[in-house]
Order: C-alpha cells, then structure tokens, then sequence
RNA sequence: GGAGGGAUGCCAGAGUGGUUGAAUGGGGCGGUCUCGAACACCGCUGUGGACUUCCAGUUCACCGUGGGUUCGAAUCCCACUCCCUCCGCCA
C-alpha cells in the first residue's frame, strides 16, 4: 500500500509511474474520496466535539440535581446525535471505498529500473557457468523422469487431475534431499533463522501481504471457513510481526521457510501443461528479510547473492536478470530474478525462472502494519521488507535431472546433495 | 463436539453508564542525592487521523473485532475472533 499523502503529494510522479508499470489504479477516485473525507471528517469532528460538550453538561446537571434542564438539553442532543450518526455512515462508506482502492496501487519502482513494457525489456545482469554441451539429444525432465521411475505423472493426474505428478523412490528422496540442503546452507552458512509456519491463513493475512484482494484468481481457499492456502511463504513470514512494533536494534530479521505453495494458475491456462514446471502444488524454500529502510537495497543484493550461491554449489549455470517497470508486479520496487539454464524440450536450451527477488521497501510493510523504533520515545516508521526464493526444489528437479543426465539415461547427483542421499553418487534405471 | 471463565496501556492489575486516555504497582527514561552505584524522592512514559502551524497547540477516534442501546459506553445488549479450565473425541 502506498502513503496515502504521498499519493496527494505527488499525483504525476504516481501517475507515470502507473504508466511504467503498465497497469492502471484509480488514482483520481481516491484523491477524490480522500477530500471528501477530510471534508465529512471535520465536519463530523466538529459535532462530535459539541455532543462531548453538550453530555458532560447534561452530566453535571443531573450531579446537581437540575433535571428539568438536563431534559431539555438531552432534546437538543438527541438531534445532533441523529445528524452525527448519519454523516458517520456516509463517512464510513467513503472510508471503506477509499481504503478499498488503495489497496490496488501497486508500490512504486525504485529509481534506477530498467524502463519497458514487458519482460522482454528485462536486462541480463551477469552470467556464471557455461551452459553444457551435449554430445547426444538431451530429454527433457518428464521423459527422464518416467525413464528412470522417479516422476509418476499418471497416477497424479489420475488421483488430482491435471497439474499433479507424484515423485517416487530416488525422485522423492532428490526433491528433499534438494529441501534440506537449500535449508541448511541457509540456517548455517547465511545467517537464517528458520521458520515453520502456517500454511493456511486468514483473508486479512492475505492483504496484509498483499496477495488479496488483486490475485484473488490464484488461490485456493476453504469455503466454509476463512481459510487461505499460501501460493508462497512470503504470506505467512510477512505476517509474523504484523501490527507489531520492533526495536531497531532487532533489525535486520533474517527468516527462511520450507512450505508447501498453491497455485490455481488459472491465468495461465494452457502454458507449460507437460512436465513438474508449473503445477498447482509445490515446496519452496523462501527467504525473507525485515530492515532498516536505508539498508534494504543492500539486502536485495545480499539475498540474491545467496540464491545464487545455491545454483554455483550445485553447478547449474544461470543468469541474473533485473526486472523492467512492465514485468515488477504489484509489490516490488526493484527485483532480479534468477534463471537457470536448462536443455529443454529440444535440447536448443532456455533460462528457467527458479529464483524471484525483491524489495518490497515499505508496502508490505504499511498493510501489515509493520513497524519499528529507531530510539526509545522515538516515532515509529515502517520498516521494509525483502523477499526471494532459496530456492524452489521442483524447478531445481528439472534443473539438476536435465542438466546432470548421461548419454545412458542415468543422473549424476550433484556433490553436495549426495550426503543427503546416502553417499550416492547417480540415479540410474 | 459439550460446559464454564476471560480479553483493559510495555507488563501486572483496578475500573461497571457522566472531565476515565483510563486508578494503583512494576518496568523504562530523565532529574535530585552520591566519589560512583544502590536506596529514597520528583517528573515523564500509547497509537492513528484531521486542523492550525506561533513546530506549539487544538480536536476526533481507539480499553480483542464489528454492530446496537443511550444525550453520553471500557462500563449495558448482540454477533464474531482469540485465550484459559473441565469433559468427550483424535493424528
């Protein structure tokens, strides 16, 4: 959510902003509603403040025993409470409008991003490894994967439709053996404190991490009871501390969390339908950073820096690309993703997304409620908050299967995970 | 699932319709005392909004959340959420 008086303050830089982002937000309905607000409210202050007046009269004349005039008084009274509760709803009405359409603007981008209606105006900011050479055709994961018997797409989609597979044997021990290592270089190498957090949450969970109202078509929810099914842990670990006030020196806040996510992914219907690429169920290990606000971009960098160490420890070449204006979304003000390199489908190769940084500065921040203190006695401000992927074992499935496969079918596993596989070294028919 | 109890400021805990934004105690901060510290004493100690701007004020709202009753609600009524105790069931 956007401060509302930077809004006021700053309608054009708002408004070109919007434009960069290539999205809409009814910028104008709320500069209106908000003046009609302060208008009603200090009319309904004004009342508000004859009716405290007029009561502890009539309350100091019953004291004194003067009924008749208290009678009197409370006449008067009565219609000034009626005229106050009617201008109260319609204030009540603007309120929620007001409030309601404010929870659509998307943050602002930070100086500096690249400019650019969609995601082909992304820039490539680095690139590490060398993309392998094969010296025979490269299968893409889901042949490999039923190849070898550790992807079952089947009976997935036989028992939860399209969209679900199930690992099997060695494939269900990699993706783990995948979870407890991304964990585990976060809690002991990057400084992480690792979270368990609740995979369901309340609707007001959601906005606070703004994920509801805008993107209400992605999730799964309970209808008989307000129940919210994550698409991500972001949701949860922005809550933690909502509506809450940190000392600074608490800051910075380095969390980690292996859940599950949920996904309707009705918006893209149709797109990447064969493999464990896109799927309505899948785990993911996510970072999340609470700072200073002066030292979040710092962290952005920190954080991507840590996914990228994760793909450098398990050899896949990958690319940093920073986001353009077009592609930010609605929390981001600066965000890089991670793509990995992968064969593919006919071997030509492509970069998969497996990694999505960013700082969110104070957006979460101001709808959650987050806040902290700089000093004893000293105002509260927002804080910020950062966020990214650490990394998402299912994409990493795909990554490791496709890039590690033999001209014989078999898998090399890659080094560090094979202490999570029993000293393994391969899967192999 | 059944029966009961509860939710007040950083914490503990009063308050049951009329200067109560809220007693009292603790904690924290500042000061006096002291060579210094402890003790003692004094003072301060919430959040958000609107308005004015002499940056010092004025004012409104907030005692789990949302409604209602009333001239007036922390206090009465209703619904919801959460917590606790007991019983039942259970991974």
């Amino acid at each position: 959510m956007l401060d509302l008086n930077y809004i006021r303050q700053n309608v054009a830089e708002v408004k070109a902003a919007l434009v960069k982002l290539n999205t809409e937000a009814p910028i104008e309905e709320i500069l209106q509603l908000d003046q009609q607000r302060r208008d009603l409210l200090k009319e309904v202050e004004a009342l508000r403040q004859e009716r405290n007046v007029g009561s502890k009269a009539i309350g100091k004349l019953m004291a004194e025993g003067k009924k008749a005039e208290a009678e009197t008084q409370k006449q008067h009274m009565t219609d000034l409470g009626d005229k106050i509760s009617q201008l109260s709803e319609m204030l009540r009405q603007i309120e929620t409008d007001l409030e309601d359409k404010l929870l659509y603007v998307p943050n602002m981008p930070a100086p500096g991003v690249p400019e650019g209606a969609d995601d082909s105006h992304n820039v490539e900011i680095r690139r590490w490894g060398e993309p392998r050479q094969f010296d025979f055709k490269p299968l893409p994961h889901w042949e490999l994967g039923e190849k070898l018997d550790i992807i079952d797409f089947e009976r997935g989609v036989k028992m939860s439709g399209t969209r679900f597979y199930l690992f099997k044997g060695l494939g269900a021990s990699l993706h783990r053996a995948l979870i407890n290592w991304f964990l585990d270089v976060a809690v002991n190498e990057h400084g992480y404190t690792e979270i368990y957090p609740p995979f369901m949450v309340r609707q007001q969970a959601m906005v606070k991490a703004a994920h509801l109202p805008k993107f209400r078509d992605n999730m799964y929810y309970d209808t008989e009871e307000d129940y919210w099914f994550i698409g991500t842990a972001e949701v949860p670990l922005t809550n933690v501390f909502a509506d809450e006030i940190l000392e600074a020196s608490q800051l910075p806040i380095r969390y980690v969390a292996h859940t599950p996510c949920f996904r309707r992914e009705k918006m893209s219907a149709g797109r990447d339908v064969r493999g464990i690429k896109r799927v309505h169920q899948f785990e993911k290990v996510e970072m999340y950073h609470y700072t200073l606000p002066e030292e979040s971009y710092a962290h952005l960098n920190e954080i991507v820096g840590n996914a990228e160490r994760l793909c450098q420890m398990l050899g896949l070449p990958y690319r940093v690309v920073e986001i353009c204006t077009g592609d930010l979304g609605f929390a981001a003000a600066k965000k890089f993703d991670l793509e990995v390199w992968v064969p593919g489908e006919n071997g030509q190769g492509e970069w998969m997304e497996i990694s999505s940084c960013s700082n969110v500065t104070d957006f979460q921040a101001r709808r959650a409620n987050l806040r902290f203190r700089r000093e004893k006695g000293a105002k509260p401000e927002y804080l910020h908050t950062l966020n990214g992927s650490g990394l998402p074992p299912g994409r990493l499935m795909i990554a490791v299967l496709e890039n590690y496969q033999q001209a014989d079918g078999s898998v090399i596993i890659p080094e560090v995970l094979r202490p999570y596989l029993g000293g393994r070294t391969e899967i192999k028919k």
